[in-house]
DNA sequence: ATATCTGCAAACAATTTGCAGACGC
DNA sequence: GCGTCTGCAAATTGTTTGCAGATAT
């Protein structure tokens, strides 16, 4: 999706909740949609400073939480406190892996795990909301590297 | 795995790292072991002071680490800095369905969705190390509840 | 006009760390 | 006895909050 599109249906998002589109909001998401890679709240600080030297961490960390609820972004946990973002709207949903020795992210997506997984939620009675599959392990690279001797 | 039976392996571990067993090493793994919930590193805090009035958050929090590093527990990241932590050694790995009503956690397994990721990280030569896959959403208790119109 | 936003700084929660004494091996 | 552990308290990190003035609608 393109960034004025995105800009578009935050403005009626953010209608629909009697909020106002603000330059910061604006500005904010506008980052989220000039990279395709992911980042953190404090990444978005300082490119939103960048632009503005005003616009406060508060602000940023006020403005990712409403777009992760209007689902325009994801988080992805990488545990030790570590928040990542990505932009999904438009996006086709996908899953995750994280490289433990670059931190490479590799994204992937199998149609029959997604099916497999709404088919348990089903036995469960569950009803999904959203659901995050990562694979923690080491990238071909990575892997090629450590299995070298040391010497 | 019996608690006995979890503590020798969690001495050998100890032993091949030059590390040491103490009553307080000992203490958590047992209370570990001593529950089937999953836990969060206040509550392991809380049992141990219950035992032991001296033991520290701080040891507490060291302990816990390496019981992960050496795989005698597991944790499930619930975003929002909430770390629960459940002992998985001789327990067959499992997967979690979160409950955003009433913090529920159902455990399931689909050998299905094992044998796929290992297929998808195997396309992009990705050696998995470990794998966390969590469904969000409502139990079907909570989904009855909101269900029921608000008047 | 008025309710929502913002920046600021302080507050918070979860976790980590430096250190001096205690203790397992 | 040596090197690892522990408790303590202080430090860190990531994030949230109260408030008074600014701003969108």
């Amino acid at each position: 999706m393109q960034p004025a599109q995105a800009l578009k249906r935050f403005e009626q998002f953010l209608r629909t909740r009697s909020l106002r589109m603000t330059n910061q909001r604006k500005e904010i998401l506008q980052l989220a949609w000039a990279t395709h890679a992911h980042f953190t709240a404090e990444d978005m600080f300082s490119w939103a400073r960048a632009r503005d030297a005003s616009v406060s961490r508060a602000t940023v960390y006020r403005t990712l939480s409403l777009l992760v609820e209007g689902r325009f972004l994801a988080t992805i946990e990488r545990g030790h406190g570590q928040t990542l973002y990505e932009h999904i709207l438009g996006h086709r949903h996908h899953d995750h892996m994280l490289c433990l020795g670059c931190g490479r992210i590799i994204e992937f997506l199998s149609e029959e795990i997604e099916r497999l997984q709404v088919e348990m939620a089903a036995r469960h009675q569950f009803q999904i909301q959203r659901h995050t599959l990562s694979l923690e392990g080491l990238c071909a690279r990575c892997h090629a590297q450590t299995a070298v001797p040391v010497s």
